[in-house]
DNA sequence: CAATATCGTGAGAATGTTTCGCATTTGGAG
DNA sequence: CTCCAAATGCGAAACATTCTCACGATATTG
């Protein structure tokens, strides 16, 4: 029930979180904007303000809940945690996202704040290429 | 001269394109925002629009003379373009990046980008953490 | 149960960044 | 030196995100 994950996380169960809540998890795409869930929300009927789409997701986040990731082109997507950290690999033409994880650059990451003298807290690595399918598309 | 640098990427070379090339390379932050190079073209005398940064930055990202980076926090950043490809490590107190190349780490991105059927275009990494000075300053 | 403090909300205004539209200026080829 | 496409400055617009605020729902207290 989403109730418990929102009471778990010390936020009360109000209907627009459950509804994000609901909307993010039932979602065939992992990675939604703020504008996606938005107009999620609109097309299901319910009657919230885009305003509290950002609230809830950056309290979603807070309770790491969700991760959000900045994409290029100033456009942000927010995913649920689903346990594992992974990077991500997208496609420039159809805005496909596809998730790795690779120990090897996980280490070289530490590896290098260390030598750097920096205390890691974060990191983000995306890679940008043509998908499969939009290269068979296009000659 | 910038002039020439300028011709040889195939834009006249006209006055707010020569400025803006010299406060790139004069300046002591090798990564500057819009806004910046703007407030830096002010306090020189300039009388350059806003409009007109952006716009002479977007071109020589074009001409490869520059190099564009988006950061969290939604405000990216222009460097030149000075040779080697390289990432970039960030203080998540200061502000201050320091770049760095690892070898190992570029040839495992183009082994996952194969591996995912992606032809790569592009990437970018960016390692947030404190740095070495942050640390010392807080307990 | 009533009085009261707290929290979460929607709507719209505000902010910050980047882009656009258009009249005017300018670099540089002839 | 002249002329024109290219480039520019300016203000407005587009966009994503955050803030303000009054109000309604909820919890707390006596």
């Amino acid at each position: 029930m989403e109730n418990q994950e929102l009471k778990n996380a010390g936020l009360k169960a109000t209907l627009p979180r459950i509804k994000i809540l609901k909307i993010l998890e039932n979602s065939r795409h992992r990675h939604m904007s703020a504008e996606d869930v938005y107009k999620a929300l609109l097309d299901s009927g319910e009657d919230v303000g885009l305003a509290t789409v950002y609230r809830v997701l950056t309290q979603f986040e807070t309770a790491q809940l969700v991760k959000s990731h900045h994409f290029e082109g100033g456009h942000s997507v927010f995913e649920l945690e689903h346990g594992e950290h992974h990077d991500h690999i997208l496609c420039v033409k159809c805005g496909r996202v596809d998730e790795f994880v690779d120990e090897v650059i996980e280490e070289r990451q530490n590896l290098i704040a260390e030598r750097a003298g920096y205390s890691m807290t974060d990191h983000s690595l995306y890679i940008y290429g043509i998908c499969p399918d939009c290269q068979k598309e296009n000659g």
